[in-house]
DNA sequence: AATCTTGTCTATAGATATGATAGACAAATG
DNA sequence: CATTTGTCTATCATATCTATAGACAAGATT
């Protein structure tokens, strides 16, 4: 678990749009001034967001964003995966990880590491946007 | 908190030390065919590690590396924080952080950060060495 | 004393990840 | 058809992570 600005941005710019008014397409522009985010980086971090269905747009003047699900549908765990990837502690609790290496025979270790995990998982997917507006 | 493999090794070369005979020197070399860990990088690991009174070495014949403390008294916490630095799921949220960004006024999310990093913290910093053997 | 063994320390290299930018392209609006 | 705004791929600079090299220091053995 590593949560950089790409989490970070997102997430500010994500709230933004949870704040405006209903089926309002928000420019990136001014999503960028208000919370002090490069333009063009944003772009690539909103690529990702329309690709994976969290956010709509339409091009052109009065085009923009806006979320394309309500705020109260988008959990925290799935945006902070889908920008940082995995939740875990380590590479060695993350779900999908399997080799036998010296720390997977580490019982005790693995177990407080899956703990943690457990726990920030369950936190962030119990949240949402709209818990945080 | 991002734990690389600087924390893993680390801690399978405590956790070898900390099942060793009492005062008994072990070798690095020992170390790194038991626990699959490049010799040098080890050194380096080792190197702080005993800067920071967590292991004794002699050297010569006969040398080699043992803890510096009783295993009961060395925590997860403050092996991870030394290998890895701060606990903290996000900058924003570690303890000596402080600025006036975009996030710093975003109250729920850097609340719900902190919650994260303090369970974190707690959990283990109540783990010792000795828990783990 | 000479030599072997093992740890100390600084420098550096290669690979990968992060943060950011450039620019050609596509579609909506007036 | 010109302007505005989003789309997408490529690229770059910097930082971080993992690992190695090599000169040096000190304890052990003979």
């Amino acid at each position: 678990m590593k949560l950089t600005t790409k989490s970070e941005y997102t997430l500010l710019a994500l709230l933004y749009m949870a704040r405006q008014e209903k089926d309002k397409f928000v420019k990136i522009e001014d999503i960028c001034a208000s919370c002090d985010i490069p333009k063009k980086y944003l772009e690539l971090l909103f690529l990702a967001l329309r690709q994976n269905r969290y956010i709509k747009t339409r091009r052109g003047t009065k085009g923009g964003y806006m979320l394309a699900r309500p705020a109260g549908q988008i959990t925290l765990a799935e945006i902070l995966r889908l920008m940082d990837g995995a939740l875990a502690p380590t590479e060695s609790v993350s779900t999908y990880f399997y080799s036998d290496t010296p720390i997977s025979r580490e019982e005790k270790v693995l177990s407080v590491f899956k703990e943690i995990r457990d726990y920030i998982s369950q936190r962030l997917e119990s949240l949402t946007l709209a818990d945080l507006v």
